[in-house]
DNA sequence: CCATAATAGTTTCAACTGTAACTAACCGCA
DNA sequence: TGCGGTTAGTTACAGTTGAAACTATTATGG
């Protein structure tokens, strides 16, 4: 029984501390010296990589919501980084790729946000990398199953079993 | 060289979206059923396991910022949650700690988190988990020292050498 | 075909968040 | 004692965020 936790033990709130500070610091880069948020980041990216695609499919290719992507999106295609046009065969899509600019503009963050991937890993021997990847894998797996269990859980509108599953009677948690 | 990577290989992205389905998960949960925002949740976890701690310990604790600490404590004396003295010796500081409800709340909330961590990690095995905290560890460690390194390389104000240590001329990265 | 439903993208609004400024209390040293 | 500097907590404000409503267009099925 690994019960009794306390926050700074608890995973979730581990991983979330791990997760922010590595987002801020890179995060710290793009933002400062390009005035670029987060989702606008992320939708460059992406773009760089499958030249032309539209809003919804950023959606689901960020794991971001559709106001976010759309908002970064008008911000891109007000700075010219991005293009926008109708897709011919059905008027509510519209193809978005980057512009020259854009590409410009992705050569000059890329390369740094690499080179904070490989500073970060520096202090991980190769097996460890490893590890980490496989790790991460599998529980980003199993907790997009567990996201849908616990979503159903609290939906639930009636009283059935509030606290079922009596369990560990203990200490702590954060997060 | 792990160069020219995708969005979804890139580890900063890769954990930013593992945190956040873990995070989303238990904040379902005390969020929907206790009206608990995720500060409020940590502040009373913390204050389960340390009693009676004043503002700005709970600053230290949580990795939180003050008026997120603030707000957070506010809310919940309102509700009842939480009691405040002054403290004795300085005026300025006030001790914090749960109340009656509090408690109960917190022995409400702490078994579903600890039941949905245990969930999570159900999918990796003894080693495995062991090896998680273990990276976990040393990467939060790492990732501080590079923050302030980070930081302070953009908050350079001059010229110098915009981009020293020539990288990869590659391809990709998100977050 | 027309009516209904679904989908893509956009807008609105209210809540949340962080930065910076502020107030009150304490500290230290002359 | 009293004045600059520091610290604890609070407030104000502006920017960001997400849920839900809305518009325009396309799909469906009777």
């Amino acid at each position: 029984m690994s019960s009794s936790l306390q926050l700074e033990q608890f995973l979730p709130y581990r991983l979330s501390l791990l997760s922010n500070m590595v987002s801020r610091s890179i995060a710290q880069h793009y933002q400062e010296k390009h005035g670029l948020s987060t989702t606008q980041w992320r939708v460059i990216a992406v773009l760089r990589q499958f030249s032309s695609l539209t809003a919804t499919q950023l959606v689901e290719r960020t794991a971001m919501d559709k106001v976010a992507i759309h908002r970064a999106v008008r911000g891109l295609i007000e700075r010219g980084l991005l293009l926008r046009r109708e897709a011919s065969n059905d008027r509510r899509r519209q193809w978005l790729s980057l512009s020259e600019e854009g590409i410009a503009l992705h050569s000059q963050v890329a390369p740094k946000a690499i080179e904070y991937e490989q500073q970060l890993l520096s202090c991980l021997g190769d097996t460890e990398r490893a590890q980490l990847e496989q790790i991460i894998s599998q529980l980003t797996e199993h907790a997009s199953q567990l996201e849908q269990q616990w979503l159903q859980e609290t939906a639930e509108p009636d009283q059935g079993s509030p606290s079922d599953l009596p369990q560990s009677s203990v200490n702590i948690a954060g997060e």
